[in-house]
DNA sequence: ATGAAAGCGCTAACAG
DNA sequence: CTGTTAGCGCTTTCAT
């Protein structure tokens, strides 16, 4: 595990807590610990970093004063002095409640750790205006970098913020108007093996229920089945698209229409969890046995009555990429824009009913 | 919604994007805008900062210069300057990726955001050293404010670094060793609440699974429970009580050795969303008719086949109380330690096979 | 091995 | 209205 922090060896650099601290109303800075102690600022900074050129009798002397006082470098100055990282990356998401961006923001933040950096999360909501605010507002912050996961909107004016020394690394979608470094899934061939799973079923109509065609994503699924589906010699019904749905209620919604429309799908394809989470649901409460793949993990696909197929991938290792990504150009790396894609895997989970 | 933030008017301080920003390797600083301008930096500083006392044409100089330059306020050195806010808060939590968390960092979130402030987030995975550590770093690197959810140790080491200014609020657990702002859960009410309904519904043999009796939580639940059998002149059979597990699968392995004994329980108490998680899973599997109450909401418990009675609260109310707390800290409010208490409500969720 | 002075990028306090 | 100076807390020259 490698340290990047800037105090050189994890993070707090005070041997111990102050044992009687004298509580004075501000903190003390480096001048107090040097009067108390009776040596100059210059010393006191060398023993707080550990400089092995000081006489032992000051540095016992330094300390001391340290603890006496319960001094804490500011790092805000510290970080103030030329070239010097704020040992802050940020991340930029769309609703940290959402469970598939808190598994990257608990990734991202393990990673951030391992390099003595903090991660100082920031939902847009999905808001193209208020992301830009918030990325600008980032790189004020002077973060030493930045993952994104972009809204479907123009990124071009990250071109700047990269340029003049803040790397930005994009995450699970491919931006707009910007060639920079970028980490995503799979969906397109991850949606297409799926559908074919379906399609090896025997099923010929099969609905699509995703959430808006919006982001690339999105997207990129759709048009995996799509494929998958052409290639098989079987049309592709708009009767059984289904892409307004945002939430599990809506997509159950829709489910509960195709079935009572005049030809009912005999399998579904969720496009996401949410999705995949609103059919089973319709599905199970009716009691009626299509088949059913979706995209992404449902972490309680083990409570579903019947088995479903999922499109899943590591969220780790997609976190990992796109940390690695960051970090390494944090350390310098100028290299051409990166294009990272992670692979999904099909997995079946699920079939209480089914073991009994 | 008051801003607290150091520019007066949200996250982004300039206008628009550079147009042509010139792509310098280094990020200008206000002596470059003022060059650029033939301005004084002080008059840089006051454009930028909407000091009303500029004159017009010196406005429109200085904002060209801005975004011919691609300026961007450098907020580490405007925090350096005596007294002023580095705009950030922290948060220690256990583990981002686990649900409850993730809303409540969140709803964090959203707070700071309205105060113009960023949410810095660190997990301690309930690690006393780790956790040690990483609060003295966030003090080092001067964050406003500290929202805590302490692990089971000591924490009067707060007690100075709330003195010197960095105030802290404890959450959803009470620390020890320290008498400060508090924020959590009736959860010996709360399980008292849920244990009575299950005697209300004739149950005698309650099984009661939680994870480790180490966290103030956790007993502050089975003590719930346990005053609820008192008071109902049921004996406590320690047989019944199984403090081990930590997952749902240990819950359920739990689930189905209690299952398997000579006097099987006919009722459940799951003191976590995770436990109730494995307890629900195994009596589905094993198709087992025991009613259930569980302590904290289970998102999924729509699929849950039978009803189960959970006992919630809102976790919105109980990261705002926390936040509020913090805040008015922040501004400056120097009363005694609050102790907030958050009810509990019970709720009825699931059933998908009987409403078949 | 230790210390004095300059400066990181910015703003508050004074001038002009 | 605008500009000059000093200094936030720290580190980096460069002396000593």
């Amino acid at each position: 595990m490698s340290t990047h922090s800037p105090a050189g060896s994890g993070y707090s650099d005070l041997v111990s807590v102050p044992a009687r601290a004298q509580h004075l109303a501000r903190r003390p800075t480096m001048y107090d610990v040097a009067r108390e102690a009776a040596v100059s600022v210059k010393t006191v900074s060398r023993v707080v970093n550990n400089d092995p050129s000081v006489g032992q009798e000051y540095v016992d002397r330094v300390l001391d004063a340290v603890i006496r006082l319960g001094f804490r470098r500011n790092e805000v100055a510290y970080s103030l002095r030329a070239g010097s990282k704020t040992a802050t990356i940020g991340l930029m998401i769309g609703d940290l409640a959402n469970s598939f961006y808190a598994q990257i923001a608990r990734e991202l933040e393990q990673i951030a750790r391992m390099h003595g950096t903090f991660l100082v999360t920031s939902s847009s909501e999905e808001d193209p205006d208020r992301e830009h605010d918030l990325v600008l507002a980032m790189c004020q912050r002077r973060v030493d970098g930045l993952i994104v996961v972009p809204t479907d909107s123009d990124h071009s004016y990250c071109r700047v913020e990269i340029d003049m020394g803040t790397p930005i690394v994009f995450l699970d979608r491919r931006p707009h108007g910007i060639r920079a470094d970028t980490v995503v899934l799979a969906n397109e061939q991850g949606a297409r093996v799926g559908a074919e799973v379906l399609l090896a079923q025997g099923h010929r109509r099969i609905a699509v229920i995703g959430h808006s065609e919006q982001t690339a994503t999105m997207r990129e699924r759709v048009d995996g089945v799509r494929s998958a589906l052409k290639k098989a010699g079987i049309p592709w019904r708009s009767k059984l698209v289904r892409l307004a749905p945002r939430i599990p209620e809506e997509a159950a919604a829709e489910t509960a229409r195709l079935l009572d429309s005049a030809e009912p799908p005999t399998a579904f394809f969720g496009c996401n969890n949410l999705m995949t989470a609103g059919i089973v649901h319709e599905l199970s409460r009716r009691g009626v046995p299509a088949d059913v793949v979706g995209f992404d993990d449902v972490p309680f696909a083990d409570f579903f009555p019947r088995p479903v197929t999922l499109i899943t991938y590591d969220i780790e290792q997609l976190a990992r990429r796109a940390g690695e990504l960051l970090f390494a150009r944090i350390r310098g790396d100028r290299s051409a824009p990166k294009d990272v894609v992670v692979p999904t895997r099909l997995v079946t989970r699920g079939g209480l009913w089914d073991r009994q």
